[in-house]
DNA sequence: GTCTATAACGTGATAGAC
DNA sequence: GTCTATCACGTTATAGAC
């Protein structure tokens, strides 16, 4: 079936690796984690994990993506359709309350965030992309929710995306840092911001 | 004069050093660097760097210390009465413009508020004192804003300054990404956000 | 495909001369 | 107070056996 004998097996066991990481590092935390500490981990020497990731860097921007991909299938909101905005936020804040319970992750995911900076680090492109499909989504969201007078219209849709993702980083960072910090909480306020004081439909 | 001798040098000596990594940081960058690099920048051995500080460590949180107070006296709002709101934010503002004209510095700060996640790493304590002065200033400041009708009342002050330290913070991880973020656009948009749609005088 | 062993390097920290 | 020299360690990556 496969191209060569061997492929099938050893993209199985890529997948299989990648998830083990992510438990692992869900689990114990995530402190500088090496390699080593890694594939100790995981069960397989150093380079035995290395065996199936070019480097470092990229086997962890690999388990940054399967991350996202099991968050999406698991919390997130359904991607067929462009989803309305309350159905997006939801999605989100799920992500996010899970996100309290995974702080190796999300410190796996900040430190590596901040080291990419450098346009030539393998997760640049990575976090970029990221970034910019989360923007579009809810850009696409509070457009609509502009019209129905749902989210103030005062500033651009587009801003308001760019803001929220502002909001959610920014509040884990502290989070991170005082463990006492409610990131959907602090994110479901600044939403709250958004909704004008007169809506469409008054009731006083 | 001085107790010892050698003392009152020593500390001269050692606020010398810190404002030369400072403009070496600020001018050069700062690519995760090591004692070594910033002790040749600065014109002395690694050992000869490290006799005035215990670890490389306390050096970089003394770095960023020199910076908070370098800042805040040249761009900052005045300290001695507590400032009205649309003071504190032109001299923040001064200072995030600031910071797109020194990346490095940017970087050094975000990447220590990842690595001080550790409550034992020694920036930690340092972390937490300045966010909680940052918020304190704008939750008193937010607070008359809104007994003035400036900010919409409908979130405490509190919170809206969390949310604004959130905003900062996670605006210039994007800017680090992608320098075509506008950090002090991003922010300010957001406080424009928080004006109430009908002012206590309405003209029209 | 997975291992052991090791190369090659950079790090922070320290000892000791001057 | 500042240097040179070095220690002790951890890192990623690779070579080569099996």
């Amino acid at each position: 079936m496969a191209r060569r004998g061997s492929y099938a097996k050893g993209v199985a066991k890529r997948e299989e690796i990648l998830h083990a990481a992510l438990d692992v590092i869900a689990r114990q935390g995530f402190h500088g984690a090496s390699v080593r500490e890694l594939a100790d981990a995981v069960g397989l020497s150093q380079a035995g994990l290395l065996h199936y990731f070019d480097s470092k860097e990229e086997l962890f921007v690999e388990i940054l993506r399967t991350r996202d991909q099991v968050d999406l299938t698991a919390f997130g909101a359904p991607q067929e359709t462009s989803p309305d905005l309350e159905t997006l936020t939801a999605g989100y804040l799920r992500i996010i309350r899970h996100n309290a319970e995974v702080p190796g992750l999300v410190q796996l995911f900040t430190q590596m965030s901040t080291d990419a900076a450098d346009p030539r680090h393998p997760a640049h492109a990575y976090f970029l992309e990221r970034g910019a499909a989360f923007r579009a989504g809810f850009a696409a969201a509070f457009t609509r929710a502009q019209t129905a007078g749902a989210v103030t219209a005062r500033v651009p849709a587009q801003a308001i995306a760019r803001i929220l993702q502002s909001v959610w980083d920014g509040a884990q960072l502290q989070w991170l840092l005082d463990p006492t910090v409610d990131v959907a909480d602090i994110v479901g306020t600044f939403l709250a911001t958004l909704v004008p004081a007169t809506p469409k439909s008054p009731r006083a």
